[in-house]
DNA sequence: ACCATAGGCAAGTAGGCACTTGCATGTCAA
DNA sequence: TTGACATGCAAGTGCCTACTTGCCTATGGT
């Protein structure tokens, strides 16, 4: 989930995620380019997904040729007990 | 702060720290080495403190010949804020 | 059936990063 | 001052990873 989050582009997806949740990979495709100003190929966005939701971080579901994807906080919730932010 | 987290490690050393804050180097590569079974060189440790201390998660304080490393959760805080963990 | 759309698979490439190696600097004790 | 100790600096190496490229599969509309 670390090495996940370490890229800045996958960072930016999960933030798209946050604004819009559900979306297909073209809708973040093109709302990335937009509004993030991410130049990634739709390849590129593919594959970063793909780790997010081996981190458990992004689950999908499938309907007809559309995949939804959303996104799931949950694991962050380790972090901080791992590390005890002070408050 | 992302990439500091993404070695595991960097993870390790801040275990560690969260156990026992205010190690030197010297302490961190021994106990490392003990309780951890990390087996990177004293430089390889020095180099990710480095880093840890580049992302703000560790502070240091310099007396004589030793360095002594404190962690910081500080920055941990803004993962939560970023992407609300809901409860 | 045909075609456009949404997505998937896999090999190749370039850059980044963790680690090593070797030496240098600085501090304290005797 | 001399030697041992704690740390710092910098170049080189190998692996990992983000990205591209090219082609393939599958679904839905007409």
């Amino acid at each position: 989930m670390f090495k996940a989050l370490a890229d800045p582009t996958r960072r930016v997806i999960l933030d798209e995620l946050t604004e819009r949740d559900g979306q297909t990979l073209f809708e973040l495709c093109t709302r990335l380019a937009m509004k993030h100003e991410v130049t990634s190929s739709r390849q590129a966005i593919s594959q970063h997904l793909d780790v997010l939701e081996g981190a458990g971080l992004v689950t999908t579901r499938r309907d007809g040729r559309y995949k939804f994807h959303y996104i799931d906080t949950g694991p962050l919730r380790a972090i901080a007990q791992r590390w005890p932010v002070q408050t």
